[in-house]
DNA sequence: GTTATTTTTGTAAGCGCTTTCAAAACTTTG
DNA sequence: CAAAGTTTTGAAAGCGCTTACAAAAATAAC
């Protein structure tokens, strides 16, 4: 069996350049726009880029440039699968313009995301794309004062000017809301996610409660549950909304993942749905 | 409201050796080895960083050090909670060595995956975790002579003595398809994953075929249906299998998604579970 | 065959950073 | 207080690349 020698240090340009007899500059040239070289050096630089397995350093290129061809991206976790796809199709179509996503996870934590942030900053991203409006405000002056761009994804206002994608939280699960209320329901549950740090989540509450005091009907506190995004723990939820408010006719969940939670734990009770209770999901 | 001034280039080690009125040098000494410079320096230095907003270029010290502070890690999909996890899990731990993570889907497609790896080749990762064995070989070879560390997951052996973390697929997913045997099923289905380019998927049908075959049981071709990892298809499939051969007793699932799919139209069309048929996920 | 024009190539500077090496500034010692 | 040792600092090189600029080569025009 021959054993391949491993050049320890990956060949350079320079290397390619030597190979190939030409100056450097011809090498990137070949590389960047090969219609400005004769087509015999073209040629010679190629071989020697497939001979010595030449790869360029993107980190150099970058530098010169003051591009790194790269764009950062913001999502709380990824085991929630509506970020997880949204990521998929963010990357799918910047690979397209061939840029590369770095991916960031917050973990609902606004200082470990700044800290993210701060990360990609350091890389050079050209542009960051985060996941709501409830980011520490340093690290937004940060970006704005670099002149980086940057935009907050399912909300529909932001500090500092910042941009937006999406929609009003709460004006959409006010609807849902409304919906209930129209059924007749005036004991309402709510079983939210953790509104600490999640806009999203706060939001949501925050139009149920609207939505609710427009018909004159009370929210209490024991009848919102705050929970983490599982299917476990939002069993766990509805039961202590059940435990706590037993009067409830409807439950109203912050995303669709708790409402099936509740509905297990429901279901297991012996509850009829929609007979004895109305679960909405969002 | 006062108009704040944007500095188009963000400030540089230079620009704070000049306002700090100290080398450049001292500079990096004091973000990377405070404790070489004399305190009086330092907090120049610091005071300057404060004020210019300096955040170092990870790219222009990545070029110097020939470390880039990067890992790959190529999943074949996000939206499968199974690889989002371990990404999590995988990201915390190297975060916690300040290591960052770029992550890329290969979307279950070799091609498509050798880009990836190559981009980050290019970018400058130290290391890449693999999803499985089966990549183009020139990609590996090209990460072999680089030097640059690889490792497969989740399969148990890899071409060019690869390093792999895993289980082996067939072995394990054969201990399934031996208890349906031991319960005396004789006419079994399996629902597998797309085989072509994924290894793993490819492992499980050959696995449980082994199993059959020792237990001296056949499994034609049309009990063995293919498809993607969704809801809605692991339901199309058991219902194509249903079709293709209603004689089966049990079906196993090459993962759990597609269990829960060939559940729910097993469910559908009323069969009992695990009366009418019994249905394993792994 | 010159000269003017166009195309192709190489030289060298520099992107923002780290680090060696020597000079400068302090401390000890005798 | 000078000599020797120790610590702190800056000048300068260079990581791998792109690109203005000038030099060289090829082509066109006279």
């Amino acid at each position: 069996m021959t054993r391949r020698k491993i050049p320890v240090t990956p060949a350079t340009a320079t290397d390619v350049a030597r190979l190939a007899k030409v100056s450097i500059a011809t090498v990137s040239r070949t590389i960047n726009q090969p219609d400005a070289v004769r087509e015999e050096l073209r040629i010679r630089v190629l071989k020697a880029i497939q001979t010595l397995g030449y790869i360029p350093n993107a980190g150099a290129r970058a530098l010169m440039l003051n591009r790194s061809g790269t764009i950062g991206a913001i999502v709380p976790t990824l085991t929630n699968t509506i970020f997880a796809r949204g990521l998929t199709g963010f990357q799918q179509r910047l690979s397209a313009q061939s840029y590369q996503v770095i991916v960031g996870t917050s973990d609902f934590d606004r200082q470990f995301e700044s800290e993210q942030i701060l990360n990609m900053v350091k890389r050079g991203v050209e542009a960051v794309t985060l996941t709501g409006n409830s980011q520490e405000p340093w690290i937004l002056q940060l970006m704005q004062q670099r002149g980086l761009p940057y935009c907050h994804v399912i909300c529909d206002s932001a500090p500092f000017n910042g941009h937006t994608v999406g929609f009003a939280n709460d004006k959409a699960i006010a609807l849902v809301a409304d919906h209930l209320i129209a059924l007749g329901h005036r004991e309402i549950g709510v079983i939210s996610g953790i509104t600490r740090d999640n806009d999203r989540a706060a939001g949501r509450v925050q139009g149920i409660q609207a939505s609710m005091a427009a018909a004159g009907l009370r929210l209490p506190q024991e009848r919102i549950i705050e929970t983490t995004y599982d299917i476990t723990s939002a069993r766990a939820a509805m039961a202590q909304l059940l435990e706590q408010a037993p009067e409830i006719t409807g439950v109203v969940c912050g995303i669709d993942l708790l409402a099936h939670g509740a509905m297990l734990e429901a279901q297991h009770r012996g509850l009829n749905i929609p007979g004895d209770l109305s679960i909405a999901g969002f």
